[in-house]
DNA sequence: CTGTTAGCGCATTCAT
DNA sequence: ATGAATGCGCTAACAG
């Protein structure tokens, strides 16, 4: 279209080339100062980074990519950048600091239309190479073999194929029911994930055997589909609060869920925690800025990011590590729940 | 070193040449064929898409973009991910959903010394062109003229050269310290951020005539650097707090530093706000989390985000468009800061 | 120690 | 309508 019209001079973009016109040597030479690669003489090696400095030349991501296979830079992909995603780049960005690695979050669901096997996509994108290695959240479909090494964030299923981190989900879920009855509840709801997740089914299977341990048969009419999103668990809660015999509590699969329900019973006037108690998952920062502050079950995010990182980075090295890792989760009470009404 | 011995069969990636031999066509068919254009007979176009889906061919993003000069990324330069880049990627993220664009995050800084300089190297990095647009974040130096569009967020210097988003820094800051004022304090320290950044000048700017407006003489020594970070702020604050004069109020240049002047107040056995009232700037989601929950500044922070990506949409569409855009600040005042005891 | 020769995977003329 | 040739910026062999 409208590309610069630029015939070689020094426009946008300083090139090897340029470097190496300006510096009087050839191309190669200039590509072995910068690698700092031996086999160059002293006095050569300091007129070209002279010349490097001076014109502030760096080269270029993509084009050394193309030909050599390593480019010290880590790639995280994700569907988008929420809350969940974000807190784990948090983890993953300072975990990083000072291993001389760089990160590329990629985004690849942006398109709008949710597909699956965005992550696909994006690693085959990023791969060639473009990344020395990637950690995947949430894929939620099964990785392509791929040439890199790759470690998953709370993959579609259970640990398999790839390294894997993620937390106890069932464990957690159990312990957020299990504060509900404690806190007298008996009817309660469950908004459950993303169906293609681990975690979701996991949260639900503790969800289930909480309310079996305490004798409570499960009410299939509870269960509903919050596909982990705000917009959906609220449409779906409004439903749920608006029967006749709805519930006392609702456990949400993860805070943004639970951050719906919350907008749900403000809209239909129902106070929280006095007329429904709401607990979440994941405690992602947000979820202490809602009203009222939001009980939930607390995920070590950033440490999450950090195993991720922690064991991508002894992939890379070549060492021997764990397949999978998975951490504990916390309940964090807030201000959602509390003893049911009557 | 170990690169895979792939000979040509398709053991991690497939590329273009792997689609043209097994639908027996040439290599510039598929290219036509996968860039929709036209000159390709319906029939082999089939066979191409066919063999394309069999095989789950993707342009790689490094190769294409060396070639052509569109590649339908934009990329989001950071010095690293903590909370306030974050914030504006999520809403970054969310006004890009539907654009057709897909977003490219990448941390320059993540080499541990926070080399200034870091968004020249980076955007010189990936510009090249691996991105067709660019939104750096907090650059603290002056931008070299690329050759792709590129809108900087809180720039170093005011508006000038780039496009730039920012918020009201020094509104902002008048009404924080007017705040601690109303509430009685006359001994207000500042804790300023890095002078490289426009933001903090302002700020500072901001706190000294809220000052004299209320005919307040600025105590010099009551001013710190914390350079945005936690850790910075907690050090200076440390010695600051142990002073036998030490001031009954602390406004923070960000929540950041913020954070980390209520740590050192924690460590000395201060009370928060009954011994030292702490005010910040920023609003990020982990403000509401801390121990008394921060009274901040509110930056629009999603909506800046927002604002920066159309900005560089329209300039990417080639429209004209403002080169500067300023946001409001709100005061949200939560339990860090009380009248002063005595 | 340095320059020459080849490509990496892809898109683009230009022939056929 | 399709294929052969060329080059993007760079690095890895080799040659000189």
């Amino acid at each position: 279209m409208e590309t610069a019209p630029d015939v070689d001079s020094s426009p946008g973009r300083v090139t090897i080339g340029d470097v190496a016109r300006a510096a009087g040597v050839s191309i190669p030479t200039v590509s072995k100062v910068v690698n700092h690669r031996d086999g160059v003489a002293p006095a050569t090696m300091l007129r070209v980074q002279e010349v490097v400095e001076r014109l502030g030349y760096e080269t270029s991501l993509v084009a050394r990519s193309l030909r050599s296979s390593r480019t010290g830079v880590i790639g995280i992909l994700v569907p988008e950048f929420e809350p969940f995603s974000t807190e784990l780049l948090r983890g993953i960005s300072s975990a990083t600091t000072g291993t001389g690695y760089e990160l590329l979050a990629y985004a690849g669901l942006v398109t709008g239309t949710s597909q699956p096997g965005w992550e696909r996509r994006s690693l085959s994108r990023l791969s060639g190479t473009l990344i020395d290695g990637a950690i995947v959240v949430t894929p939620s479909a099964a990785l392509p073999s791929s040439s890199i090494p790759v470690v998953a964030i709370d993959p579609h299923t259970g640990p398999e194929g790839h390294a894997t981190v993620d937390t106890d989900s069932e464990g957690g879920a159990r312990i957020a029911v299990e504060h509900l009855l404690a806190l007298g509840h008996t009817r309660i709801a469950h908004i459950h994930g993303r169906a293609d997740l681990a975690s979701a089914q996991l949260r639900e299977a503790g969800y289930r055997a909480a309310l079996g341990a305490a004798g409570i048969a499960v009410d299939e009419t509870l269960l509903l589909a919050g596909d982990y999103q705000e917009d959906q668990a609220a449409e779906v809660a409004r439903a749920l609060l608006s029967r006749p015999d709805r519930p006392t509590a609702v456990f949400a699969a993860n805070d943004s869920s639970a951050i719906g329900v919350l907008h749900a019973a403000a809209d239909l006037g129902l106070r929280v925690p006095e007329d429904l108690s709401v607990i979440g998952f994941d405690d992602v920062p947000q979820a202490a800025m809602t009203t009222p502050p939001l009980t939930t079950v607390a995920q070590p995010l950033t440490e999450l990011g950090a195993s991720a990182v922690a064991m991508l980075l002894a992939m890379l090295r070549g060492e021997p590590t764990k397949d999978h890792v998975r951490l504990d989760t916390t309940l964090h009470v807030r201000r959602s729940t509390a003893r049911p009404a009557s």
